[in-house]
DNA sequence: TGCCTCTATGTGCAATATGCATCTTGCATC
DNA sequence: GATGCAAGATGCATATTGCACATAGAGGCA
């Protein structure tokens, strides 16, 4: 889930992990601790849908900017996938539930 | 992720790890390891969420069988509000993008 | 009876992931 | 020079996972 987070992130904008942890604790999620960003995105980069380059031009400590690739980007969408198929199956399961606790009183149902 | 699914096909109807390992593996979802499913069931149990019985009624070896309590209902809704929660985090971020993409070119977004 | 297969649950172990604290560096400010 | 903040990273203890394997009941079948 956090990698997902990270490369829906970055699709359309570059970002460092500073950033992108601060984006995620913004973004209402729960998780994020900032190492375990700068480690996914690491991982990320090791398994190739991430890229980086040391961004020196600003001010302060150097900061490690991260694009996405072309690669990142079909595993975005990937997942993106997977994350439908997931909550079509919980719809499917809590539908059934619903069909269970109304067996024949609703007449729309009929 | 697990946790949540097997929450779900409690709901509404009991049934045994097996039965639920076969549900996910039918379902589409690409994980469950049989031995993940049983550790997560009980955990689930540790945690209060779920509880269970054996069950020697049916022909063959004894079924551990599960049921969702009060405590996992709830904690079931927090995670479908926390799955919400990140689709929507996920759109807002690709929205972002595809904002990029068009900087000037739709007037409907003017 | 002995053997095989299927159902059903479970454990051992190595690899991976996570949470939390801590460290380092660069710059600004006091 | 001490402090504070931005930015990245590591160390370590503790989950969590994947994979293989173990156990056991029941039925089939030669």
């Amino acid at each position: 889930m956090l990698a997902t987070s990270l490369l829906a992130f970055l699709k359309g904008c570059n970002a460092y992990g500073y950033q992108l942890n601060q984006q995620l604790n913004e973004s209402g999620l729960p998780e994020s601790d900032s190492g375990t960003v700068y480690r996914s995105l690491r991982q990320l980069e090791n398994s190739g849908f991430v890229s980086s380059f040391w961004d020196t031009s600003k001010q302060g400590p150097a900061r490690r900017m991260y694009s996405l690739t072309a690669a990142g980007d079909m595993f975005l969408r990937t997942s993106l996938d997977a994350l439908n198929r997931y909550q079509e199956v919980l719809a499917g399961a809590l539908e059934r539930f619903e069909e269970a606790a109304q067996p024949t009183n609703d007449p729309t149902t009929e």
